[in-house]
DNA sequence: GATAGGATAGAACACTGTTCGATCTTGTGC
DNA sequence: GCACAAGATCGAACAGTGTTCTATCCTATC
C-alpha cells in the first residue's frame, strides 16, 4: 500500500551553502562547459538550493565571475610564488608568464575575465605585483617597468584570446579532434587564390597542426628579447 | 469630432531593408552604447521593421556580430592598403598595427570580435595577409613569419582588451572623465601596504593619468625590437 | 491574372539575470 | 523557557534576451 500523496509531507530540506561552495561549483561549471554553462539556475541545482540564495553571497553575475576567476588565480599565484628566483629576472618573467598561460590553456574562460577588476580580484593584483617585482631587478625607469608588465600580461591575454573562442560543439564533444579541426580550416585556406594570398599559402603548413603553446612562446620570446635589449642585458 | 478608433485603419507600412542597412545600423548601435546595446529588438526598431525580418539576412546573432565586425574592418583594411610601403618592413608593420589599434580605440567592441571567424570575416583574413606580406620581406622562416604575425596581432588584441572593459556608467555618461576615473583607482592602490606591494607603489604615478596608446606603443616596440633582432636587421 | 518565391512581420517559446516577500534557522539576552 | 533580531534560504514573478513558427505581403514572370 503506497503512502497517499497527500500525506507524504513535502520534506523540503534546506540547503546550506558557503562562499567556498559557491565559488567551487561555479568553477566546476565553467570548467565543464565554459562560460555559457554558468547560470544561476544551474549553479543553484548543483548547490541543491534556490536561485535567489546565491544573491546572498554575491550581488551580481559579474561579481560572481570576478570572484570565481580570482578563486583560481589564487592557485596560480601560489604556483608562481613557489618558483625559485633565478639569476636572470627575464627568465623568471618567462616562467611566470608561462605558468599563467598554462592555467588559461586548461581553463580558457579565465582569459576573458582575468584582471577585469583588481578591486575584487585581489589575487590578480598580487600576481601583477609579483611580475612587476621582477622588472625592478632590471635597469629600467618606472615607466618602462609599467609598460613591460603591461606588455607581458598583454601577450598572455592576446594569445589566450585565441583559445577562449570556443570551438564548435563537435570538437568539444571529442567527435572531431583538434587536429582534424585545424586541418579543415587549413583546407578552406588552401582554396584561396595563391596570387591574392601568398602569405597565407606560405604559412598554411605551419598553421595546420600548430601548437598554441608554441605560438605563445614565440610571441613571449619576442617581447622578452625586446625587453632584454631595453634593459641592456 | 474625433475619428472613432475602430474606423481608423491601422496603416501598417512595411519596412524594406538590405544587408547594408542591417550592418550599418548594427554598427551604429554598437558605437553608441557598446555590445549590450545591439539587440534584435533595438535593431528592428532602428530599421523600422519586425524582429524576425533580420533573420532573413543573418542566421544568428553571432553571425550578425561577425558581419558587423568585418564591415568596419573593411574600412580599416582600405586605410592600411593606402599606406605607402617604406624601405623598412618593420616600420610598415608598426604602421599597420597602429592603424588597427586606433580603430579599436574608437570602437572598443571591435577587439572582442575581431578575427573570431575568418570564414565570415573575409576582410580580417585580408588584413592578416597584408600584415604577413610585410614579414615576407624579412629574413625569416615561414614558421617565424607565422609566429611574428600572431605576436603582432596578439599585442593589438591584448592591449585592446583593456579598452573593451566598459568603464562604469558614470564615465560613459561623461559625468566623470577618464582622468578622474583613473585617479580614483590610483587612490585605492595607494592605500595598499607599500611593503607588500612595492612595485604597485613604484608605478602608481605612471598608471595615474596614463595613455592607453602609449601603453600599446611600448608593447608593440618590444615585440618589434625582438623581431628585428630575429631577422638580423 | 494566376503563381511562385523573395521579403516582412506578430506572436509565442525557452531561457536569462534580478527582485520581492515570505519563510525558515540560529544565536543572544532575559 | 521564550521572545526577538539577525542570518540565511527559497519560490514565484518580472523584464529582457535570442530564436522559431506561421501567416502574410510584395513583385516579378509566365
Amino acid at each position: 500500500m503506497a503512502t497517499p500523496r497527500s500525506r507524504r509531507v513535502r520534506e523540503r530540506q534546506r540547503a546550506s551553502h558557503s562562499m567556498e561552495a559557491v565559488l567551487t561549483e561555479s568553477v566546476a561549471l565553467l570548467d565543464e562547459a565554459g562560460a555559457p554553462a554558468l547560470t544561476f539556475r544551474a549553479l543553484a541545482n548543483r548547490l541543491g538550493g534556490g536561485v535567489a540564495s546565491i544573491y546572498w553571497y554575491v550581488s551580481s553575475k559579474d561579481e560572481l565571475l570576478d570572484l570565481a576567476t580570482d578563486h583560481v588565480v589564487g592557485a596560480v599565484l601560489t604556483d608562481i610564488e613557489r618558483q625559485p628566483a633565478s639569476q636572470d629576472p627575464i627568465e623568471d618573467l618567462r616562467a611566470m608568464a608561462t605558468t599563467l598561460f598554462d592555467a588559461i590553456v586548461q581553463r580558457p574562460w579565465l582569459g576573458t575575465y582575468f584582471m577585469r577588476n583588481t578591486d575584487l580580484q585581489t589575487n590578480a593584483l598580487r600576481l601583477y605585483e609579483r611580475i612587476g617585482e621582477q622588472t625592478r631587478r632590471l635597469d629600467l625607469t618606472p615607466r618602462q617597468r609599467f609598460h613591460a608588465v603591461s606588455a607581458i600580461v598583454g601577450v598572455v591575454i592576446g594569445s589566450a584570446m585565441d583559445l577562449a573562442q570556443e570551438p564548435p560543439p563537435e570538437v568539444r564533444d571529442g567527435a572531431v579532434d583538434r587536429d582534424e579541426y585545424l586541418h579543415r580550416w587549413a583546407q578552406t585556406w588552401r582554396e584561396l587564390d595563391p596570387v591574392e594570398f601568398p602569405f597565407v599559402h606560405e604559412i598554411i603548413d605551419e598553421f595546420d597542426g600548430h601548437d598554441d603553446a608554441d605560438q605563445f612562446r614565440a610571441a613571449l620570446d619576442l617581447t622578452l628579447a625586446g625587453l632584454r635589449l631595453q634593459a641592456g642585458r
